[in-house]
DNA sequence: GAACCGATTTCCT
DNA sequence: GGAAATCGGTTCT
């Protein structure tokens, strides 16, 4: 695969179009041997303030200013109070836009993922002494076990797996990821595969009204086995 | 300063 | 197939 910097024009324009352009597009945490690389396969576009499903919904804050601000940023946050999302963001600075990136088809670094993955668990296991928990040490076994039988095409297949799988949290706020230097970063791929662009409506935003609850600003690789797509594919590893 | 609630995933039935 | 887990931001008092 070929190594350069994913162009910020590509995403300084259009939030819908540049949802296209980063199809395909590799996301990329380190470098050398221990690199992890993904193909995303899934994204959302979030656009302008009248988008009443987006973030920016609510005027810029302290929490969205990021995607009021110049492209190719990283917009992350927290959900339900325990997944991170990571959000390129689009549009002009000025006009909030951002694209969710809801699942990565993992390339390399397999293990590292892994490993992110069981650590994310292991946070959170040690955080959420809860009711009548089982033991932890026997839960992180299951867990260990069970990450460790997952197929690679699932590791990263949805918006929290894939900051799991690429350990995005709190600190990778801002980031730039159109830099070549930042550690998490976006990467143009090589063009030699023919792959087809399907839409839907987006997920998970029950809250917002028509229209925007229907618009199909959903995009996946038709296909792909990691994208959510129609049929889901978080399947366990067969 | 205190409710309220969400761009989700996992585990159990 | 469904509920639980969990916390920061937004909003209202």
């Amino acid at each position: 695969m070929d190594c350069a910097p994913f162009s910020r024009a590509l995403l300084d324009g259009d939030t819908l179009e540049a949802a296209r352009l980063l199809l395909g597009a590799s996301l990329v945490r380190g470098s050398g041997f221990r690199a992890r690389v993904g193909r995303i396969v899934e994204v959302e576009a979030y656009v302008g303030q009248d988008d009443l499903a987006s973030h920016a919904r609510v005027g810029r804050s302290k929490r969205n200013a990021v995607m009021f601000g110049p492209a190719g940023l990283a917009y992350v946050y927290l959900v339900y109070g325990m997944h991170y999302c990571l959000n390129v963001v689009t549009e002009q600075p000025g006009r909030p836009g951002a694209l969710l990136v809801r699942a990565v088809e993992p390339l390399a670094g397999m293990d590292e993922m892994r490993r992110a993955r069981v650590e994310w668990v292991a946070a959170r296991t040690s955080r959420a002494p809860v009711r009548g928990a089982p033991a932890e040490p026997a839960r992180l076994e299951a867990a260990g076990e069970r990450i460790a039988a997952l197929a690679d095409v699932s590791l990263a297949s949805g918006p929290g797996l894939v900051c799991a799988a690429f350990s995005i949290g709190r600190r990778d706020a801002g980031t730039d990821l159109c830099e070549w230097s930042s550690d998490l970063r976006l990467e143009t791929a090589g063009q030699d595969e023919a792959w087809s662009i399907e839409t839907g409506p987006r997920v998970g935003i029950g809250y917002a009204p028509e229209p925007w609850l229907s618009k199909p600003w959903r995009y996946w690789i038709k296909g792909n086995a990691a994208a959510s797509g129609t049929a889901n594919s978080r399947r366990r590893a067969g």
